[in-house]
DNA sequence: TCACCTTTTCAAAGCGCTTTGGATACGCTG
DNA sequence: CAGCGTATCCAAAGCGCTTTGAAAAGGTGA
């Protein structure tokens, strides 16, 4: 079923139709009922291609997710992302156009998406330091939204981003106020903007209470839960052992928690742990007791946001760029305690 | 740049010129080199939308993907097969066409994205038993793969699945053999065909040494971390408890190696563990060690497979369904052990 | 050289929709 | 009743590509 033969069946033009369907005034109340109710009877649904050539819209946003090299590793909050990011798409008529790139492939995908028309916009994830997406972006004229900030940047342009330096800030003065001074740092890979402001907000913190940081205690690598538990054995082992983890990522923490319990250290009494939390929607932290005292921002949230400011941004494009800056919750849970 | 602006700076026809693009042979191997390089030169890419709708094929692949209702959960194992299957998309051109949908969704979905031609075919994901979907799709006339199966449902499809039955067969005389008796099952939710195949393989093992199950050691629930723990917690508080534990994903597991932590035992030496491990890239079972014995079979090499057959099946609309059975390989870590 | 076949190119018709620029009919004013 | 504005509808062009059918060019053998 198409508009031709609809129309036909109305006897009507496609004309007539079209804007009947897609709410114009030009049309009668009448013709406009019979035309609706016709379409609903003999299931018509326009043609998203031809619709997208006519108008030149491609109703669809993409989603450029790096997949790095090391680890072949898929970061685990995307899911969450995208699944807060397509619920408003789906309510604005949005397709989701996802790829997944490596390193090497991001320019040619954005460049390749933007000649074919294939998206309305984009967004950006996983912004790193001095990222190149964001002037290849402006330069070629598309649409986007960035989950994360880009440090050196310079001009404005649309972002989202929880205030990392804050959370690491305040996640290291509890941890101070608790009476730990050796605190370890367990930061996921510090060319990625968001860690890079978590050092800020940790080394912040430290400086202000006249504590030096410690190289030694400070790790910066994928947030993989093998990471934490490798780090942590290896922090453990030494003369003089920190009694508190800063850990970057949930399932980082995890992985440190394990550590603990292979060399029978219980948590939040022997050793501390606080950790970012994103909330995810597999891996909550805990139920009705958070099992990790966390700084928790959920990532489904910031998924819904950045659908919202992007649309907004294609509906108008005279929109100046938004920004949007969250600030996470500091939750306690059971996995922080004074200092032994 | 387009086919027509194109075509006039080499002052061909756009007929020629798309030819020579798309390698057809009525044109001379002169011309196309000379269209080609110009091509490159004018850094033109072709409209997809105008591609799409001339041709008819959407060259694009939905994923619709079940936002269950209950903790608004996104199965973590999505974010690797979509990674697995995106690699397969790019070799061959195709788009990924995202879509997470509530249940009652679902087949509107798959009717709208069937009758606006979005796609030209679709990865049904978590299969549930006697699911409609694949009736549905066949009805539509809408070519898919599904990874995994759905019991009770007729007729041939094509499907991927790893041997769900077996695997937990031999996960359970895994336990049995090092002489355990009472062992706790944590599946997932028993209306998904997977999980229904796990159990059926944890009573065959059960039911091939003459022991009955005990229905208070069996639980189902999404599987995620909390499930993990407070089944655990709940299990080892009983007069008579489990001294093994057969897990659907590790997820869980960790959820129950901390219950673990929590009450004072160690696992491998007091209780043991072995779990379902879907090698998802950033929850690594373990480097060297494998820290839980486990079934492992990577979701991600399961996501290029469906993708490599779902394409088969667009390329060659009279290929006969495909199915692809996968052994999971039961792999031993530090987390079983001979029954106390 | 002509007839005939093959190679190479093109004009034009679509794909299914939107949108521009009328046309037609109707009601109102003066 | 002429004149005008408004409401309602339509024909046709266009979005950027593919593809059909035909024409032009080139090559071959008698």
């Amino acid at each position: 079923m198409n508009l031709k033969k609809l129309s036909a069946i109305l006897d009507l033009s496609p004309t007539t139709v079209s804007r009947a369907l897609n709410g114009y005034p030009e049309v009668s109340e009448t013709t406009r009922l019979r035309v609706v109710e016709a379409a609903r009877r003999h299931n018509y649904r326009p043609n998203m291609q031809a619709k997208r050539l006519a108008t030149g819209r491609a109703m669809s946003i993409g989603h450029v997710i790096p997949a790095s090299t090391q680890h072949e590793m898929v970061n685990p909050i995307f899911a969450d992302f995208l699944s807060g990011a397509s619920e408003i798409y789906a309510e604005h008529g949005f397709d989701l156009h996802l790829a997944l790139a490596r390193p090497g492939d991001q320019e040619r995908i954005y460049r390749e998406m933007r000649a074919q028309g294939a998206v309305d916009g984009i967004i950006v994830h996983a912004p790193s330091m001095n990222d190149q997406r964001i002037d290849l972006l402006r330069e070629i004229g598309l649409k986007f939204v960035v989950h994360g900030r880009a440090s050196g940047v310079s001009g404005a342009y649309s972002w989202l981003d929880v205030n990392n330096a804050r959370s690491f800030d305040r996640a290291t003065h509890f941890l101070l106020d608790l009476g730990h001074r050796r605190i370890a740092f367990l930061n996921g890979l510090e060319h990625m903007d968001f860690a890079h402001r978590r050092r800020r907000g940790y080394e912040t913190a430290l400086a202000a209470r006249s504590i030096a940081p410690d190289p030694a205690l400070m790790f910066s690598q994928e947030m993989t839960e093998h990471y934490g538990y490798t780090a942590a054995r290896t922090l453990l082992d030494v003369p003089h052992p920190p009694t508190a983890f800063l850990v970057s990522s949930i399932i980082t923490a995890i992985g440190v928690q394990r550590a603990l319990q292979d060399t029978g250290r219980r948590p939040g009494r022997d050793v501390s742990i606080i950790c970012h939390d994103d909330d995810l929607s597999y891996l909550k932290n805990g139920a009705d007791v958070p099992i990790f005292t966390a700084t928790k921002s959920s990532v489904r949230h910031a998924g819904r946001q950045c659908a919202r400011m992007l649309i907004a941004q294609i509906n108008d494009p005279d929109l100046p760029p938004q920004q949007n800056l969250l600030e996470a919750k500091l939750t306690v849970g059971q996995s922080t305690g004074p200092a032994p």
